[in-house]
DNA sequence: TAGATTGTTAATCGATTAACAATC
DNA sequence: TAGATTGTTAATCGATTAACAATC
């Protein structure tokens, strides 16, 4: 019952569970110390059954009529993310995009510390954005292994995604957050997980399209 | 049968109907007048069947033996995402994401022209990013009204969010592109999809968390 | 005890996948 | 015609939601 806990949880479920971890700070901050779940469900718009569902995923217990112990929630989702002690992350490629990852203060509290950034682009080399260095790529391989970094974020451009990709794979970077709009071949032994801003963008502007040009021929039923 | 069809279509194949463009675009390009469903897939990693569903959607028929016409297959996708006429978008908060998003010029392809930049911060206003202008954010109801612009990228931080979509709302904002950590409550008359890092980076520690510790109590059963 | 809330088991819903007839 | 590929109808799978017994 314990043995494949991570595995099988849903991944609707994961995604969600960074939601919970916002409201339940607030809650700790107003010195709540039991929260019930159609408390949380209300505040992010779900329902209690979705909410006791996915905390039964991360294995905390509520108490009937008490509801879920706050503390004891944070604690075990950020364990269950691994988010609980902070992960040094590369930030591959030194665009507009890296910089301004780099410079997001609110990663550190998703355990995510950004050391450095790597570009190729002999102009950027030696620059530093945020306190932090930009670096050549040419030492991306040995620094990643000796500064026990296993996590990366690509945000080199399209055309260079692939390549860069097996750099990092070859360096011994276990995690990869893609950012490009290159879907990259699977790679042995690295997890992949892309943002893809296309798809985001597709779900808004069909929305706004058929919004804006109301569907086709719905016409005839108003007109009869 | 033709009715409703904007609103029946599943959010996973709008999601996944920009990656069709790009592999037919790439097919364009190499002069091929039709593609098959499988070698579709093949290209990225579907089974043909979830391509021919997905086409399905977009109203653009195949041919037993032959495949799918590769150009009118391109122009219905990016119709039906409203992709066909560029839209223009606001910025809302120049830092570092906003001006980063404002310099992609990957958004062309998306239908997207990003006309200018809105902030509060007297520093900013009226510097030029990426050769588009930062400009008081008191302008954006104003400005958005006489330029036709309803759709805007919200990439303020968390804390003015709520209020930044309020705004965007009151200045007739149709579509709202949502960068914020923040999820917003709805909004009458507004489409907001958000890019959600906090869930992306969930799924990416979480899968890297089970691999660096690998689960809890495997170990019975090897030892037995 | 009474009653609110959890947690379990079953039902529903939606998306993916399979099977295969229709088609060119 | 023969055969590859589409498109339709049914089966499967997974996630959400509902119902309700267990619990404090």
């Amino acid at each position: 019952m314990t043995g494949d806990r991570q595995i099988s949880v849903a991944l609707p479920t994961i995604r969600r569970l960074p939601m919970y971890v916002g409201i339940l700070e607030k809650a700790v901050q107003d010195g709540q110390v039991h929260v019930s779940s159609s408390h949380m469900a209300a505040a992010l718009g779900l329902e209690s059954i979705q909410v006791r569902k996915d905390l039964e995923a991360v294995g905390v217990a509520g108490q009937p009529r008490v509801g879920f112990p706050v503390a004891e929630l944070v604690t075990a989702i950020e364990r269950f993310l691994g988010w609980d002690n902070a992960s040094d992350a590369f930030v591959l490629g030194a665009g507009h995009l890296g910089m301004a990852l780099a410079g997001y203060r609110g990663f550190a509290r998703y355990g995510l510390n950004i050391v450095a950034l790597f570009d190729n682009d002999p102009c950027k080399i030696g620059q530093k954005v945020h306190g932090k260095e930009i670096l050549d790529v040419a030492r991306f391989a040995d620094l990643a292994e000796r500064l026990h970094v296993h996590i990366a974020i690509l945000t080199v451009p399209a055309e260079a995604a692939a390549e860069a990709a097996t750099l990092a794979a070859q360096a011994g970077i276990k995690a990869l957050w893609n950012f490009t709009p290159t879907k990259l071949a699977p790679i042995e032994g690295m997890i992949v997980e892309r943002v893809d801003l296309a798809a985001s963008l597709a779900v808004l502007s069909s929305k706004l399209s058929s919004v804006l040009r109301p569907a086709h021929s719905e016409v005839p039923e108003e007109a009869a």
